[in-house]
Order: C-alpha cells, then sequence, then structure tokens
DNA sequence: CCCCTCAGCGAACACTGTTCGAAACGAACG
DNA sequence: CGTTCGTTTCGAACAGTGTTCGCTGAGGGG
C-alpha cells in the first residue's frame, strides 16, 4: 500500500490520486460496544441525551451504523434498562428474614435505577422481562413464597411492586435533574414555599393545615414508607411460612 | 370592503390586485381553546400526538401562534393534566365509609386518566400542583384523615398512592395502545406465550412456575389487588376514627 | 386621529429516529 | 486464486419535533 510507516501517515494530506478512503472502515462495531457507549451517556445526561447520533459519536461513526446491530431506539433502551437491572445485588433467600430481605431488594433496584437518571421509565412502558430483570423478579418471587403469600398475590404483588419502585425512581429522577439543572436549590424551593403560601386555605383545608409533613423526610424515607405499607399488606395475606419448591 | 353579501365572497378566488389577506387573521385564540383542541388530540392519540403542530393545525393556524398563550409544550400538558383532573369525580366524604370513599376515588382517578392515553406520564415528570388535581388530594387527604391515619402517614401516603395511580395508569395506557395498534391482539399473545414456553425452568423456577397466575385478572382488578395493599396497610396506621377540623 | 403594543404567523434553526443506496469488506465456493 | 454473496459501514436524505425570530396588521389607550 505505502512505503510509509504505519501511523504516521494519517497526518499527511491524502494524494489526491489515491482514492480517499476516509478512515480504513473499522468493522469492530458490535451490540456490546454499543450499549456500553450509551450507558456512558445514559449515566451523563439520561434517556432523552441517548440519542442514536450521540452514542454514534461516542464511537466515532454514523448513527446508521448502529442500526445493524439495535433494531431500533426502543430495542436500544430496553437493553440499557437490562444491562442496570444488572447491577442490583440479589440476597441469597433466607426463611428468616423474607421481609427484610424483600425490602432491601427493592431499595436497591431504586437505587440502581436512580444512579442511571430516569432509565426507569423504559420500565413504565414496555414490561421488562429482559434476562437480568428476570433475575430480580424471580427472586422477588421466591422471597414471597418463602414468605407465605399465596401464589396468586405473589404473582401480582411482584407487578404492583415493580410499578411503585419505577415510579418512584421516575419522580426521584426528575426531582434530582430539577435540583441541579435549575443552578440554585435555594431558588426554586422559596418559589414552591410562596406557591403554598399563597394557597386559599379555605378551599384546601386539610392539604395547608398537613403543608409542614408534606416536604419532611428525604425521597428514600418516603419510598421506604410506601414499601413498608405494601410488604406488611403482603405479610398480613401470609397463610404461615412455606416450604420452597413444587 | 365587497359589495357581495357575507359567505359567498370566500368562494370567489381573489381579485389580484386586492392583497390576498389569507385569512382575515381571527384574533380568537386562547389558551382555552388551545386546550379543548389539544384534548381532542390527547383523547385520540395521546401525548405523542399533541404536537404544536398538530393543535395548532386544528385551530386552522401555525404552531408559533400557541406560544403567545402557553409557555411551551411541557406547560400545555400540565393544563392538560389538570382538566383531566377535573373529571374525576370527588365523594362526599363520609367517615363511615372512608375506606370504601377512598379505593373508589382512586380508581376512578385512574379510569379518568386512562381515558385519555398516556396522560399519566405527565404525573410522573412533574408533581401535579393545578387546582383540579388539589382537590383531588385535598379529598384524599381528607378522607385519610377521617380514617384516623396519622398526619405524618396522611401526607406521605397522599405522595405514595399519587405514584401508583399513575403509574398503573401509564402501564394500562401502553398495554391498551399495543393492543389496537398492533393488529390482532392474538399474534402477540401467542409471541408472549411462546417466550414463556421457552423460558429455562431451571433458571427461573419460580416464575415459571407462577405463570398461569401472572396472566389472570383483568387490569383493573390487579390496580385493585395493590390499591387494597396500601389502604389495608394505612388502615392498620389508624389511631382509631378521628374528627374533622384543627 | 395617531401611535404603539402585541397577537398572529411564515420561515428558519437545531434537533430527533429511521431509511436508502452505495461502497467495502470477510468468508465461502468453484 | 477469482468470484460471488451476505453483512457491515456510513453519508445523505426524509419526515418529524419544539422553539425562536421578525414581520404584519388590528385594537385600544392617549
Amino acid at each position: 500500500m505505502s512505503n510509509r510507516i504505519g501511523g504516521v501517515e494519517h497526518d499527511l494530506p491524502e494524494p489526491p490520486w489515491r482514492t480517499p478512503r476516509k478512515q480504513p472502515v473499522r468493522r469492530s462495531l458490535s451490540r456490546e460496544a454499543i450499549v456500553e457507549a450509551a450507558m456512558g451517556v445514559l449515566r451523563k445526561e439520561g434517556i432523552d441525551g441517548v440519542s442514536m447520533r450521540r452514542v454514534a459519536t461516542e464511537l466515532s461513526t454514523g448513527a446508521a451504523s448502529l442500526y445493524a446491530h439495535v433494531a431500533n431506539k426502543d430495542e436500544l433502551v430496553e437493553l440499557l434498562f437490562d444491562e442496570v437491572a444488572a447491577e442490583i445485588p440479589l440476597p441469597e433467600p433466607d426463611p428468616e428474614r423474607w421481609r427484610e430481605q424483600l425490602t432491601q431488594l427493592w431499595v436497591d433496584s431504586r437505587a440502581a435505577l436512580m444512579r442511571y437518571r430516569d432509565i426507569a421509565r423504559a420500565a413504565l412502558g414496555s414490561v421488562p422481562f429482559g434476562p437480568n430483570a428476570l433475575r430480580v423478579t424471580e427472586t422477588t418471587m421466591r422471597l414471597l413464597r418463602l414468605g407465605g403469600v399465596p401464589e396468586q398475590a405473589v404473582a401480582w404483588a411482584a407487578d404492583v411492586v415493580g410499578l411503585y419502585v419505577s415510579a418512584s425512581a421516575v419522580e426521584g429522577a426528575m426531582r434530582a435533574q430539577r435540583e441541579e439543572g435549575h443552578g440554585q436549590w435555594d431558588d426554586q424551593a422559596r418559589q414552591m414555599q410562596e406557591f403554598f403560601a399563597a394557597l386559599p386555605a379555605e378551599r384546601f383545608p386539610t392539604f395547608v393545615s398537613l403543608l409542614p409533613h408534606l416536604t419532611s423526610g428525604t425521597d428514600e424515607e418516603r419510598f421506604r414508607f410506601g414499601l413498608e405499607l405494601l410488604v406488611s399488606g403482603l405479610a398480613a395475606l401470609a397463610t404461615g411460612p412455606r416450604e420452597e419448591g413444587p
């Protein structure tokens, strides 16, 4: 090809009589590389930041190239979601501590989701049946059965709790985004305060009287409160401890 | 202007020497008209169908005209959400029946949201504090207090249940969309069946053994199941009936 | 009566997801 | 070794999106 030694030739302008082969067409793109690059963007900028062009740029190529490895953006987002689900730590089920383990599992799930901004929105759009999401669901069901929850309730509860965790993660991500985006958290907290103070107490007496309680507690405390409602409700359905297996 | 009598002149081609005034510049656009038109689109095509151009076309004008009455699309969506919240029927609180009324209120909320496709997504993005949404929250809190639920729990529970209702409405809307969009509901139901059948039972034993329970029940039954978990959990927190007022 | 403000609105900007067609490559086959 | 074939790469283009800019012209206040 060239009598020059590799590496330097790229700094020189191409001789015009040679066909300009721009870049030597790396044939190195792969589903894994795409997902990895997209995960980086997701962590920094959230789902809206993950555009096909953005991910392609990260791999220094064009958007069209991605479509050889991924059907469309929806499929890419599903892959991302399952990749996040892989980061959820799973407990070794212990019949003595099923309630505690269940709570911890879902607190960890919310934390993993929120580490990747608003990725939880993907769980509300399409029921997540990727391999890693399935592992989480399987563990949830194992724990519920260990607690003696009836079969029908186990199946529905897995759905319900998944919904709640996703919704809470989305809300948390949105709040976090607003807090960092709009500069000072101070500014719009004051704005909220003013809005609340201007509320007509004669039209919303209960709401106004509960105002101090409304803003109290961290996001995770509020999440745990709802989770505890669900878990205790499930415990009440339990018919006593139960062995594993069919 | 013209010696013709009104109404007919629009059918004739404009004489070319007169400045073609396209349409006489209706100065009739208003926030209400915009929201009304957008509600129509929302009901038929969901949030993604509500583009600024689409709504403007419905009012036979251009997208830029809307920005005189509405700050941006986010604000428009918030207005739409509150309009939907106005359709939620509110009960007259009755201390004897607070549990039943609470359940009914949130079942009705979900139904109202789902009538407008995926509008519930707006509730997960920005905490809804429009006047009509506030009326629903106020009623929720009144009912919870009537049931003797502690103040802190009332405040947090309103948040939690709102999250759950919205999440369930979004999921229901997505499912409905897929069912009508992908032609036959039959086709992808079979596809799901095949996917489930192909699952390795040794890796997901609990999940596989619960398969029949997973697909059973209507959406609303599943929703009511989770709602009952929450409400009974709240009832357990109650310290006995309590009078209204400070 | 005049002027000035501001709703109306066409055009444009910077994006988005996706498709198309041509090129370039690797492997399999004669 | 040569040719063909399927796949990957990728620039360009298409049909959308939300939003801004600048011009026009009508209505109300002075």
